[in-house]
DNA sequence: CCCAGTTATGAAATGCATTTCAAGAAATGC
DNA sequence: GCATTTCTTGAAATGCATTTCATAACTGGG
């Protein structure tokens, strides 16, 4: 910056102002260092600026990459939770800085702020970190977090309404007279336990004489999925006949399980998954599923974490939730 | 960390050097300094290291997120390759920074690296952006491509054997007597081209007279892929009767599109998917697909680009290739 | 007991941009 | 024509950690 500013034949201070737009500086002055500025190619060093600066303008997004391809729940949906969040923090000039936390304890959390490497967080899938995140939230760290939220939560979440999407799956089964209901998933995830809460919601309002089961999945792996229906109908002597699985692509393990033994969607058994992902709509048969807008669930986080680490204090929101019905 | 000095009865530079492993400075010296900065939640200032050091320990990945949700690639795949770039990075203490670059001019990118924001780039997908890559790489950016490498490339480039995988694609077909081939994929990515020249290599190299045909993908939208699939069967008389597609969503739609119109898979028609996503097993019927290890892939592509910002040269890499026989 | 050689530590300079404060120049008011 | 604003601009301080260079303390050899 000195070398512009010699060139330029003002002082650094002037070529500061002129490049940040400042507008004590005469336009003259400013269109001559920027045109020198651009001549030799030269760009500000971003991380003086926030060494200097109190803001990074760089938030840190934590995904859990470990768990999500051991366990392979890569359906598109958190690859569109994190567009949404790219694209807003692009608009909004912010970095993304991508973590792939190691720690589960709110310190390892909290040092990344203090390294002054971000300026906020955001949380893609809590998982079983509630109390840390609360830890956190109330030391003070900026964060927002994709997921279900707890009453008592004192953070904000940014989620799709699980309870309605339990709810929809239920009263698809009943309209299709189904009587014997299956729910998989794991409950020790909010979310799925809200989705469950939801169907039973269906089942204890119905006049109907509902039969209830779960298979609680211990693990999202999607062999698993396959394998736990396998067992399940190896144990069970009564085949359920509507099945609620916590993502499309279980749904879709499920009904090939089902299949081999013998019973087929959707003559036998409705199946309804979750997310709606591109191979939902040619599955065969065609997979009926909830869809959430997670693109704009991105976005929507990105948009309230700024909020936050500007100090208002934004309320946690509920995106868009709808039954997309296909063949099952 | 004037004032950690302080409290530890040191100065500065001892502080710096106990908190970087210094062997310069005396252990119990360290060892006081060390309990004094844990005590008091201290860590050092990444911006203000950076702006020292002429390393950044940042890694920038480009992302063409705009392109890669509109049109719903979103295989698990690139989702894959993120991971493991991510763990790689992580595991070398570098931090990862997200561009979702706007402009395909070469100029966005050097500018971060002249704003001192990262030491590279990893690109995930070079599109039609081979030329720009060029310049870059010429002007001497850092930089490992996720792709197809062009003959001619002057930078690295890691990526599966795409012709490989249309070799295997063919001579599965072969093996299952097909005769009337049909390629779908834009072929204006490189990636896309060999692997249909993989398969007509197989074509020519056979005693049998086989037809080829192609369906030109415009875009990868996965809708279009239907679209195109029921267009195709609209407007020629004879059906194929294997079909290799660019990927398995792109599979599941043809295959569904083919089902509608009469031929089934796999009696009348092979299909041959592309990455083995997870839904490719539990697909009916069980589809036949050609993975890549896009995990190791992403290692890879960080191990690389970090031997490239130390100064080596390392050549392409191409990753295993291999058919997952299904029953399409 | 003195000199050379280690070892441990600190003062000051450095990397780069921004901000405060002061001052010079120009414009306005009376 | 002089006092007062209003614009512009620059010198110096600042943010934080690292590196160089110098110095102090200590060790061992003769």
């Amino acid at each position: 910056m000195a070398d512009i500013a010699r060139l330029a034949n003002v002082s650094k201070p002037t070529v500061s102002r002129a490049l940040s737009n400042n507008p004590l500086v005469n336009e003259k002055t400013r269109n001559r260092v920027l045109s020198v500025a651009a001549e030799h190619g030269y760009a500000v060093n971003r991380n003086a600026q926030k060494l200097r600066h109190k803001r990074t303008n760089t938030i840190a997004v934590s995904m859990d990459f470990r768990s999500h391809r051991q366990n392979r729940i890569s359906d598109p949906f958190m690859f569109e939770l994190l567009a949404g969040v790219s694209e807003a923090l692009g608009d909004h000039n912010q970095d993304l800085l991508l973590c792939a936390p190691n720690h589960n304890d709110a310190s390892a959390f909290r040092q990344i702020l203090t390294e002054r490497g971000a300026d906020g967080f955001i949380i893609l899938g809590q998982g079983h970190r509630e109390k840390m995140l609360a830890d956190c939230a109330a030391a003070g760290t900026p964060l927002v977090v994709w997921g279900a939220a707890a009453p008592d939560a004192n953070y904000c979440v940014v989620g799709s309404d699980n309870f309605l999407g339990g709810q929809l799956a239920g009263e698809h089964f009943i309209r299709q007279g189904r009587r014997r209901f299956l729910f998989v998933g794991d409950t020790s995830f909010r979310e799925i336990h809200e989705r469950r809460q939801g169907l039973k919601h269906v089942i204890n309002n119905s006049d109907q004489a509902i039969v209830f089961d779960d298979v609680e999945l211990q693990s999202f792996r999607y062999e698993s999925a396959h394998d736990a229906a396998v067992r399940y109908l190896d144990v069970n002597e009564t085949i359920p006949d509507a099945v609620f699985t916590w993502s499309d692509t279980a749904a879709m393990a499920f009904i090939s399980a089902f299949r081999d033994a013998g019973a087929h969607a959707p003559d036998d058994v409705s199946f309804v998954g979750y997310n709606d992902i591109p191979e939902a709509r040619y599955f065969y048969p065609p997979l009926t599923t909830i869809r959430q807008d997670t693109y704009q669930a991105g976005r929507m986080l990105a948009a309230k974490l700024l909020r936050i680490i500007d100090g208002e204090s934004p309320k946690s929101a509920t995106i868009r939730t709808e039954l997309i019905v296909r063949s099952t």
